[in-house]
DNA sequence: GTTCCTTTTTATCAAATGTTAATGAACCCG
DNA sequence: CGGGTTCATTAACATTTGATAAAAAGGAAC
């Protein structure tokens, strides 16, 4: 058993247990995907039909605001499973952006493919569905956010949440995730030092 | 043909034509609820089992922040369909809130009789895809909103795609729907008047 | 109509955040 | 090693938004 395939199996069983026989079958429809650093490997307005597991790395999700700055919807560290297919997509098409800001390896499935593996078998269908559950969550949380905290407290929740991204990826991509500027979140950021 | 269901067939071809057979079977498991104004007919933390469609009024649906203050995370005017269950609960349990602000109209339907409904009919299913579809669009586009737009742009915003709204619920809900005290909100208001 | 209650507006001041620009630090490439 | 580039910090000032309180406007009940 390969090694990518050996880590998609945690990845899945840190959200539900899978059967040996549900996992074989993932197994044959994975395919190892590694990108350089800065990678965009998914195109808003382009057509994309995979699933993504991210082995390794870090990756944010964004779309470009009406003057074209990249805004962060959300972050992605390996490993974990990336926005479903169908949360990502409409009619085929991509919604969104992805990019790798750091070298990453990832493993994808086709999405039909994956979408009849559900269908067989039920782990897998479990799985999927708590991957959509909770990534429904997440943006209800970070709704909730931007809606009623000072931009002092989302940064707060964010190291609360992610306490590693803060020294690995830009200030910038933290700072469009929070809603503020980037001399904003330098400024908080001196304010919260110790 | 009822009255109701006469009305929920239009709701789902706004989305996508649906066969007569399809509207049959799905009118056999549809029920009228009717809400007075004020009722919370989905309470978060609560178990809920339904499919909603929204043939008359005005509904918000909503979550407490910290400090115990509702926040809007959207808002429904009928004729519509309200978010699909999957999108509203984790395990049956309901994540979010959701208040009738005017009288209300609802056709309900059990969630499990609907997905079944929805695995036999490729029309209904087609319906179910392109509103989950919808939902999360509508969600990344608020996101993106509250993230890089000023309260008045998002005001601004808010008027274009809800333009009757403004007068008919109370401006304290559009207040926390936009991020922003409902004070600020009245100053932006006068600001925007001719 | 009058009273009571809630909502909205207005005003004042304080705090948070944005804008712009300059500086410094880190890094890559040649 | 030097030069160029990007990114983070800092400063000064402008603008937006929040907090509080009081006044005005609506609505519902009687």
């Amino acid at each position: 058993m390969s090694q990518y395939t050996e880590q998609v199996k945690q990845i899945i069983q840190s959200y539900c247990p899978i059967s040996l026989n549900s996992y074989e079958a993932l197994s044959h429809v994975l395919k190892p995907e590694p990108y350089p650093k800065g990678n965009d490997f998914i195109k808003k307005d382009r057509r994309n039909n995979k699933e993504y597991f991210l082995t390794e790395g870090i990756v944010k999700s964004y779309v470009l605001d009406p003057e074209g700055v990249e805004i962060t919807l959300s972050f992605f560290t390996g490993p974990s499973v990336l926005a479903p297919h169908s949360t990502r997509t409409r009619n085929g098409i991509s919604n969104v952006s992805f990019k790798a800001l750091t070298e990453i390896e990832l493993a994808t499935a086709d999405a039909k493919e994956f979408e009849l593996l559900m269908i067989e078998h039920l782990d897998i269908r479990a799985f999927g569905h708590r991957v959509l559950e909770n990534e429904l969550l997440q943006k209800i949380e970070k709704e909730i956010g931007l809606a009623s905290l000072s931009a002092k407290e989302r940064l707060i929740r964010f190291r609360e949440k992610h306490p590693v991204l803060e020294s690995l990826v830009p200030h910038t991509d933290i700072a469009t995730y929070l809603g503020i500027t980037n001399v904003s979140l330098s400024r908080l950021r001196k304010e919260l030092m110790p």
